[in-house]
DNA sequence: TAGGATACCTACCCGTGAGTATGATCGAGG
DNA sequence: CCTCGATCATACTCACGGGTAGGTATCCTA
């Protein structure tokens, strides 16, 4: 809560960078925010793999080879910590969102694209943090904020999938329902996957995407197609156009 | 670890019951064991509520309107406690393979069979305990032990999956990751779901199973036959197709 | 009705870990 | 050289919570 005077007008980096009197406090404001996120990165790692509750900001000091105070001159707290975590995770996925609004696609393959950037980012070292920040283990108002992301990325994925419902590229469903299937399955990668594997995860995000998309039941073309008039649910009106 | 003396031969309750000298010896053993029971449900609940850190063994005795010593008096440890939560909501599990095991159906309806009741015990009070039972939480013992549970029904799962493929059931997959989805999708209910909700557990596994089995795809008959032959991937390029 | 088991309570111990008070160090500016 | 602020360590405080010691009331069996 200080050091905020770099006022020479400019707040982004100037290229030809003078050597002003302010120099070296830049740097050092460029350092402490390599370090803080080297802090949060340390953090994500140890609660990664022993959980938020048990690992100690000690643990977390001992890893970066610093002592307690030290973390805590970083951050405010152990909750901070795991916010920080989480938004970093999160930001991932907004990250996914924002680069496919632009795309033409039909709707499945965008939200198909999404689902692959999601998928990444929970393997990736914030995705325990993303995915298991629990409200029970944060302050009311951090509980809110979690909530308030979370389920912006709920709501863009079930509006993906109204979008391919209509446009045709998805089979009729139950959005909200359909959402939570995905992005179950998808934060649960968080759960079982560690960085030794053998997959990475672009590859399962990929295998899911997979399963996702062809479900379970063998589609037409590995049976005789004879076979599977009978189960039909409602043929749509797109099927009179061209074979009436 | 005693009272083992309830020896005369039958272990069931004779219904023409005498009134033995060893009856009361009896009731009082049953009453140990609903209270036991009643104690580890009071802390499935208190877990599902506020997690397994969060909550102290004072939380779950004051629940019950007892003192800390009392809960000890049923289990040894908290952590045996959590033990106990996720053995009864594995067993649900367990019993849904016995059952399907002497079915005649198709693999898939057997493994869609299995993943309603997986759905529905994860909705149980004891889902959370199930799905989240950390082994960073654990004894090393008690770890391995999860963690062989959980493996049994993992690979029950793949089981089925690779079955479904041979017999033309299911579509072709790979056997694993697909059973890290479909038990994904389900173990995450257990993150948002609270038995306050409008849907019963049997409701989402159903909506679930589902999703699992048709896909994200259309399948032929919702889009022309002849337009889905050429559309692997651009739906542009079955214009053409339509109008050859 | 004594002796013992059962069931439960009050009052405590003590390890752990979040967070802090205090002061040493060190590089840059004056 | 001296100051000042940034950085970090030593060495604490303190609450919380798992677990226990030891006692008491009650009921059963002999």
């Amino acid at each position: 809560m200080n050091s905020r005077r770099t006022s020479p007008p400019a707040a982004g980096k100037p290229p030809g960078a003078v050597d002003s009197p302010w120099r070296a406090s830049r740097e050092r404001l460029r350092d402490r925010a390599v370090k803080r996120e080297a802090v949060i990165r340390a953090a994500a790692r140890e609660f990664n793999r022993k959980g938020y509750h048990n690992t100690s900001l000690d643990d977390i000091a001992a890893r970066l080879e610093v002592t307690k105070p030290t973390v805590y001159y970083y951050v405010t707290s152990k909750e901070q910590l795991l916010f920080q975590c989480f938004v970093a995770g999160v930001e991932q996925i907004r990250a996914a969102f924002r680069d496919v609004r632009h795309l033409e696609a039909p709707a499945r393959e965008r939200l198909n694209a999404v689902l692959r950037h999601y998928g990444q980012a929970v393997a990736s070292e914030f995705g325990w943090c993303m995915v298991r920040a629990e409200d029970q283990d944060l302050s009311p108002a951090m509980s809110r904020h979690i909530k308030a992301l979370k389920s912006e990325i709920d709501h863009g994925i079930r509006r993906l999938i109204r979008e391919g419902v209509q446009d045709g590229s998805i089979q009729p469903c139950d959005p909200k329902m359909t959402a939570f299937a995905l992005a179950g399955a998808l934060n649960w990668i968080a759960h079982w996957y560690r960085e030794d594997q053998s997959l990475t995860g672009a590859q399962i995000a990929e295998a899911f995407v997979a399963v996702f998309e062809g479900g379970l039941r063998p589609r037409a073309g590995a049976v005789p197609l004879a076979a599977r008039r009978g189960t039909r649910r409602r043929a749509r009106r797109a099927v009179q156009a061209v074979a009436p």
